[in-house]
DNA sequence: AATGAATGAGTGTTCATTCAT
DNA sequence: CATGAATGAACACTCATTCAT
């Protein structure tokens, strides 16, 4: 039988009503402003920016938003105070820079989560899928878990969510209810969420000493006979 | 068919190596003093620390660990800063007073985890140990969650791990490889726990509005179905 | 010949107008009260006050005044805030307490300076003198070094003088210009007490190992040849 | 005749062991870094640093060590909380800073004192060095004073030395004992150093008032003669 | 475009003193 | 007479942000 958290069908009580965050295309899409006042950077600039860019997103990765120093932030740019205030207007804008770019990737990625079929074909869909998941996730692991801690407070372009994860269940339950109206989508979402985000996690940290290749089959086979009892071969 | 992850039968390939954490049991055990430098304390005194505890853990929860103002708990106790430092050798000792109760009721209910099995007396089991879960997690999540934001310095009783629910997970791996050890039991304890505790946290967060029960009938489902396979009924 | 500061035979300039407090008996002379709001005591509260005051030279003496908490004191007693403050109204008072023996003893020495006069019979009031000032060092050296530091605030009986030892060396002073009119007594006494006083010090504090037989001994010599040329023997 | 604790040619007892630091020169031969963390200082930033240490300087002598706040110093160097830590990294470091300064010159005089010498010339050259400890003690008598509350926390750069008088007198002693081995050269350095600094002491406090230069007269006659029984002419 | 310097509100912590029993 | 508990003003220190060059 298939697991029974995908759906309807079976023994597994139904779940009810479940929160749908209204529009939440709107919490991410807008384009982030990739300057301060919107002025347009030379080449020098450009690349000052990108180091201060790197440099938050390591500090950010280290420490958590709070423990986070804009002093750190400017040494590991090798950089200015004031240099650093030109572009950003505070830590909280560099974090949301770095934030709504992975936001949208994360975005992006829901809405292009297969509809889950059997066979080898099906299964390399799924494969692909997480194999983006988990690329976005090597690269911005950090700004995805310190997303809640940030608590970022609303701003004048629009609130970027509370918690990215939740976005993203969100959107990727959409996805799948578009895809199988039976299914408590919801649910599945969050399933799907959980397992990868916390296998990623679990590999990123080092906790899980696996390869990524046995670790995304591995993955891709629960997804696949997980979420609907579809069987790999 | 199985949830693949279950284990080693089936097409799913193994997870090699993982990184099991020698003597986790050490790192929980240790029982917080519940008095202050070993002073013995009155009824009063007893009573005070209690409303100091309780505030900690309404404040840690509702802002997290750095943006908790020890201002905050004084006034959410009803005390003064000077009495916070009579029970509390700083801000951190307060959060490790209340991550401690956590770790060790997390330690005891991972030790406890049932021997999946087949049929109503298997689910039965199941059920009751992921109320128990839920329960604590009702009373303690915010502390959970926050855990790995305090970042707590090394001290004298023994590092408590750099993530609770990282030590949980092998907990529960080391308990589930004793009952079946042909599962690939970390992956294994690591969905359960990604499952759990996920649900619960969309539980808590109010993003998942189901009532506890259909939550807890649905997650047995999973569980006993995911882990082995094992029809409810 | 005789140490030249002396006085004012020789070649030695004449030191002209010296500081001399108005009244220096004023300030040590307040017969401290020995409790709190002249209350009389029984046997266990003295005992009480006893271990207090030993406690605080203890205190003071190893830490300095400032560096002093009451809690140390307390501690050190083996006895409580509440107590403390039963019989002392502030640290202040406690150091007064003190404080005032040792000035009235200090007071009483500095009167009963003997004149120098040569010969064995002057060399042993001398030495007698040095040993009583000696014996009162070891034991409240402490509170004389700190003195300065404690800078108290006057208050209702009279202040007590800025510093300790700039009384005694005035009334030495007083005592010696009463003996022999034509020495330059404030620059006699300023010699005699720090030759003495720091002799003490570095005796006390370890510095100076020898024993204290030979360092009197030494001592005598310097003031008798010292201050006025009177051969010992 | 001499002044007896000159030595041991006469009648004076011999003072045995006495204690002599093991490499004094070790404990201020450190030249104080003048920039902050190895950075470099602009005109502007080193203008700051000079008020700040005046400030420092004038406040610990005002108040003692402990009794002095940082934001006296601030309000005395008219400047902010912030700047001041921009250049020390606390008020111990403030302390230490102008210290080491003070320890540094003190060493350097301690190894100039001049071989005692019968004789205008000889006169002369005592008085130069007696000159020298005057205008030091002018500047910064304040904070040789101040050092033995302070008790600086070992640092990096080689412990101070508890208290600076000590380590002045022994290296004094040194000097003493290489010009004249047959002198009981740590008593001797003692008794300078006593007069010497009591009379600068009671001259900068107005205790003793007199003009500079008959004070130095009167000092110097009495370390010629005091010393060595050196007549002055 | 860049940066060294300055700022000050805010935070954790201490400790002399008072209170209630 | 004694004491455990409570208090809060005061202090050292931090760090995001602004200023002046």
């Amino acid at each position: 039988m298939s697991v029974t958290w995908c759906g309807n069908r079976g023994t597994v009580p139904r779940m009810a009503a479940v929160t749908d965050p209204v529009e939440p295309s709107e919490s991410v899409a807008d384009p982030a402003p990739a300057t301060v006042q919107g002025r347009e950077l030379r080449a020098r600039g450009r690349r000052t920016m990108q180091r201060l860019l790197d440099a938050g997103a390591k500090v950010f990765a280290d420490r958590g938003y709070h423990a986070a120093r804009v002093d750190d932030v400017v040494k590991a740019a090798k950089t200015s105070h004031g240099t650093f205030y030109l572009y950003f207007a505070s830590k909280e804008d560099l974090f949301r820079a770095l934030a709504i770019d992975v936001a949208t990737e994360m975005a992006a990625l829901a809405g292009e989560f297969p509809v889950i079929e059997p066979g080898s074909e099906g299964r390399a869909a799924i494969r692909a899928w997480l194999e983006r998941f988990q690329s976005l996730y090597e690269r911005s692991g950090a700004v995805i878990r310190t997303w809640t801690e940030a608590e970022m407070s609303d701003t004048e372009f629009g609130r970027i969510g509370g918690d990215l994860v939740i976005e993203f269940t969100a959107r990727l339950a959409a996805r799948i209810r578009a895809a199988a109206a039976d299914l408590d989508a919801q649910y599945a979402a969050m399933a799907v969420v959980a397992l990868v985000e916390r296998t990623s996690y679990f590999h990123a940290t080092g906790t899980l000493r696996v390869d990524r290749t046995a670790m995304l089959d591995t993955l891709t086979d629960t997804v696949q006979a997980g979420i609907c009892g579809a069987a790999p071969a």
